[in-house]
DNA sequence: CCGTTATTTCAGACATTACTGAAATCTGGG
DNA sequence: CCCAGATTTCAGTAATGTCTGAAATAACGG
């Protein structure tokens, strides 16, 4: 591999940190790598930027394509395929929550509900189910919610994000508006979304 | 493996997942049983009822210690190990994400901050840096944030999760309000945690 | 202390996943 | 329709990761 140093110490890591996510070595550093590029690369830049396989970065592309987390573009007067990173690192973090979410979070809940649909035939079997349904509300709580914050746009992201514990005041907040009407639940929260 | 049919459904299925995820099948099935199980189970009845062998029970226990989502307790009377998974669901999330972020997260940031000490040589490395640097910056707003919701009770945390998108309406309102008061970014938000 | 039972460690067997090189397929220009 | 460059597929191999049984260690009661 022969890159700039500082290139090079990025690539690797995201190499080793690849492991722990889902993807592999090779997969984690080509996501590296075109994310700090400053332009799109073809796959044989990539292969000899990283020294693997020109099959290894094929697929490696392909699985990071399918991620979303890359895309193929075309140069004029060049038959080759350039690919790139989008550059907005908000987008990149919705695409993760995006797709995490439909490989992982999304069977399980899957799994769940037809296991909730299932008469426990004796006492030990309706603990089970019970804890199960407490996972299931926990989860649908947790992906509904970022189903909503998904779609804000960057700058109410960003705001959200800087805010913090504030968070906690402004649900205060919200609670005394709310006991003040008249205790009938009708503060700025609950359901109606855009 | 000789479990009730609807539990042997959730096990399975979370030896599946557990793949996806960092650990092996063997311990994403041993924290699944412990998850539904209505008391605690020592190694071997752990053993037992996967069908693996006793050191590799051991091996999966010690793993979840580790991620602190399994608890040893000792039963007077029986010098045997039980274990048992915390009942809080909420409780269980904080764990997660206290744990990934010590592992995933901590070590990127580290090496994120070292490489912004280099001094960038040529326009290449220039840019390589600002994308990092660009990075850096989303992943310490977000742990930033993370770290204080974290701190948030269930109940705080249950309402901020029903809110939803009803978010945003918030932050207008906080806006609305910060222009109000003359413009001069004294809002709900910005600082000042508890 | 000693014997018994519980737990952990660890080297090797086994299984899974990642990577490579060669061959096959695709694509666009002539 | 053919050629050359580009990409993908795939079977075999290398590398990792998981699991086991046997042996070592620890913990407790007597």
């Amino acid at each position: 591999m022969v890159l700039p140093p500082l290139i090079q110490t990025f690539v690797l890591h995201f190499g080793e940190m690849g492991g722990r996510w889902g993807v592999s070595r090779t997969v984690g550093q080509i996501y590296a790598l075109l994310f700090v590029s400053d332009r799109g690369l073809n796959a044989d830049e990539i292969t000899e930027a990283l020294g693997i396989s020109r099959s290894n970065t094929s697929m490696g592309l392909k699985e990071l394509e399918a991620w979303r987390l890359v895309r193929k573009r075309h140069l004029p007067g060049d038959r080759r395929d350039y690919f790139e990173a989008p550059e907005d690192v908000w987008q990149i973090i919705r695409t993760l929550a995006d797709e995490r979410r439909r490989r992982e979070i999304d069977p399980t809940l899957s799994m769940l509900r037809d296991i909730m649909m299932e008469t426990p035939q004796n006492p030990e079997e309706q603990h089970a189910q019970a804890r199960m349904a407490q996972m299931h509300e926990l989860i649908e709580l947790l992906t509904g919610w970022a189903d909503d914050v998904q779609r804000l746009d960057n700058d109410s992201l960003r705001q959200l994000l800087a805010m913090g514990a504030g968070v906690s005041r402004l649900l205060d907040m919200k609670n005394k508006i709310t006991v003040f009407a008249g205790g009938k639940r009708r503060g700025v929260s609950e359901g109606e979304a855009s």
